[in-house]
DNA sequence: TCAGAGCCTGACCGATCGGTCAGATTGGCG
DNA sequence: CGCCAATCTGACCGATCGGTCAGGCTCTGA
């Protein structure tokens, strides 16, 4: 009955995805993935050190890229830094929303967990950024709103074709933002292209 | 030690709201309540039929407002019920905002349960108004980053005054909707007149 | 042939959850 | 006084959770 490693860690890691995008992470249990996948709870333990483990793996390719956007987004200020975040995280959703989807609103409780701290502060950077690193209370609210609510929104978007969702989502915050300094607007109207 | 009746239910009550703010619903345990209270989780479910019981009293001034908001959207169409439905939604944000943040990412599975179930419909309607009715999939989309947002927001808007977030939000919502008829501009630049 | 590594499992653990229940305590009232 | 209803509690319940463990199975290679 054994199968190769390979195959029955990568039939657990799909159906945590699967099970998590219905029911949520703490909403799901070891037993209601052993269940899909055919095997027992034991068997998923022996495959990943515990239930977190399963989850910062099946996260692990959306924080690397996280990760990145963080690191391109350091040293860059006002409109700049503003230009760049919008285009980076709208890219980041698009791309990933099928992974942060599976986290619905839990956010909150999984980004103080020791294993997600460091995320924690990467997306407070970012909504600083988003904000063009003003400390105006409406630039503040905008990007914390637009940030939530894409976040939030992901696990309706699953559906909606990358072309269609990307120059939406991309036009929706271009909209929503102030610009930083009136004497740099927004670019004109390059609805689209970036990395 | 019998306390009189109203007495203990409403500390009960407010120790719940407290508790449920912190670690949100699910993560509050009527015991946790029931520390905070200085009562035994018996007395809160003498009090209290269950846990979900507590929430709905907790939540039911603010699910009036909502569905007074839903009354008033029905029949209003295009840039009508678009303006009626961001200005009324604002406004229940920011009145309730401490409502609903209590409830954090917890939206998707607690409306699930029977007792929430027609907040479910509410809620949808109200992003269809938010959305000018269109089926375009931008409109529908920025409609539904805009509630989310906004709703997931509310648990770090709480320190912010009323005076202050209410204009920040109309704005921002107002800049990232797209009037649904451009023969119906959005009113000009009234920034906060209404009910 | 056989030892061992890798894979898998049932049984079990302690903790915690929401909820129940019989009974103790108390205060008001005839 | 005695009665009763309201209030409150500790003990307990069944269910579920994440996680552990000893051992069984199968395949491989010396």
């Amino acid at each position: 009955m054994a199968r190769a490693v390979s195959e029955t860690h990568g039939e657990i890691l799909a159906a945590a995805a699967r099970r998590f995008a219905v029911t949520g992470y703490r909403g799901t249990s070891l037993q209601d993935i052993a269940r899909e996948v055919g095997c027992s709870k034991a068997t998923v333990l022996y495959h990943f050190a515990n239930k977190e483990a399963l989850l910062a793996e099946l996260m692990a390719p959306a924080i690397a890229v996280l990760r990145a956007l963080d690191d391109q987004l350091t040293g860059l200020t006002g409109a700049a830094a503003q230009q760049a975040a919008a285009v980076g995280f709208v890219d980041l959703a698009v791309r990933f929303r099928r992974e942060i989807a599976l986290l619905r609103g839990e956010f909150p409780e999984l980004l103080c967990q020791p294993a997600f701290a460091h995320i924690q502060q990467i997306s407070e950077r970012l909504r600083d950024a988003l904000a063009g690193h003003s400390d105006r209370p409406g630039a503040r609210i905008t990007a914390l709103v637009l940030l939530a609510g894409i976040s939030e929104g992901c696990a309706e978007f699953v559906d909606v074709p990358d072309d269609e969702l990307r120059p939406a989502l991309l036009t929706l915050v271009r909209r929503a933002l102030e610009p930083v300094d009136a004497s740099l607007p927004q670019p004109p109207t390059t609805e689209d292209k970036e990395t």
